[in-house]
DNA sequence: ATTATAAGCGAACAGGTGTTCGATGTCAAG
DNA sequence: CTTGACATCGAACACCTGTTCGCTTATAAT
């Protein structure tokens, strides 16, 4: 087979096909064809798609109206198909799959407070976005932001410089829950939270510690972590 | 419009189009659907035809060759297609949008080896698969396997009891790679893996503890970790 | 300059395909 | 029994659509 590249021409030819197919979920006719890409002649059209069955970009049925389909080579060639099965899988897998796209907002640091603004992240850049299965998440699945820890700070909860912790939004904790929270104005830490009499337990995760109790008015709760994600590779 | 239920005859109509397309690529003409479905007159195809875009199944276009398309009304109505959309988006959704499905193989617990057994995994529950983006992985996906933590005793590599671990079986480490290690030949243990000098140098992942130096006889690399999950919600 | 190949063209044609017509049959309602 | 609505039918027709023909032009190879 010819490794001369396919003509402008043909190659107009094939992506009007892809065109018209999409739009009036059926093949075009070679009057069809030949009006969208400037041939007067069918049989300038005809020449055109033999050339291109011979080629192996398309199929044609004989004396059958429409009778043209698209090979794997056409697709390939196209490559807008790609394109479509990407967009058509993400927007399944979003809503079907449980594939979760949560934003990464920034990094947990121990001398400042989350800040995750407001709203509800619809700006957010979309490459900035942690995917995650939903079956590895319990309960609701909005209000979820990403934070990446940066420094050793979070050791007593067990996480570690460049982990990635996934959260919801939220200002109040139960028991057992592990939340961050802003302690006394100066740090963030990630601990499990218990009323305790009139005070407040924050017991880290790493069981060899002991843990801390507060006064609730030194302590606001920033978001309850859902999820731990570590990297090593 | 009427209530009345379509007849015997457009259903089966409606079901020769939709399995005609799937097959085609494009719509069936009058004449083919007379002869699925037993209609030797195209005028009794077209009134039946005509009876379904009264009453919004489908739309036609006139006096154009396979002018035929479905409403979201006989799509409901197909009850196929839905099925469809489930099938194609697990298809896709498994090979496009990178979820990636990893057998949860059992615990690691300090005292034993990883067993990982033979083969590649193929015949798992797939109700104990650990779903991943692949996103969150670097490099090859394949011969991933996921063990849960049993115990304490992986404190030191930050990774706390029921944790999930996610590995590649592997049997040799390069210097940096964290791996699952059955170390002396009593205990599993996670750590980074350093060639140093004759010996070999194994790091804690909490960067406040000492390494440890081993002589390489000592130790049976198990697997490379990829990834740590914890579920704290 | 010549020749071979590729591409383009309008026209005619074959046959594929949708539409219309007049007739007949079936069934429910009155 | 009669009537009206619905459904079926074969035939004819209109027109859509693909194929073939003979010719011309453009381009590449010699």
């Amino acid at each position: 087979m010819s490794k001369k590249p396919l003509s402008k021409r043909q190659q107009n030819i094939l992506r009007f096909i892809y065109e018209y197919r999409e739009e009036h979920d059926r093949p075009p006719t070679i009057r069809e064809i030949g009006g969208a890409v400037g041939i007067s002649s069918t049989s300038v059209v005809n020449y055109n798609l033999t050339r291109l069955e011979e080629r192996g970009y398309l199929n044609r049925e004989a004396e059958v109206s429409r009778g043209i389909s698209f090979t794997d080579k056409a697709t390939d060639f196209l490559g807008v198909v790609a394109e479509k099965v990407n967009q058509v899988a993400t927007a399944v897998a979003d809503s079907v799959t449980g594939l979760i796209k949560v934003p990464l907002l920034g990094d947990i640091v121990a001398g400042e407070p989350i800040e995750v603004g407001s709203g509800d992240f619809a700006v957010y850049d979309e490459d900035d976005a942690i995917e995650v299965s939903s079956a590895m998440l319990k309960g609701r699945v909005d209000d979820l932001f990403a934070l990446r820890v940066n420094g050793e700070s979070m050791i007593d909860a067990m996480v570690n410089d460049g982990d990635i912790v996934i959260m919801r939004k939220q200002e109040t904790a139960n028991n057992g829950d592990m939340v961050a929270v802003w302690l006394a104005g100066d740090t963030t830490t990630l601990k499990y939270f218990y009323y305790d009499g009139d005070r407040i337990r924050l017991q880290p995760a790493n069981p060899t510690m002991k843990p801390i109790y507060v006064e609730p008015e030194d302590v606001r709760v920033q978001g309850k972590v859902m999820m731990v994600l570590r990297q090593t590779a």
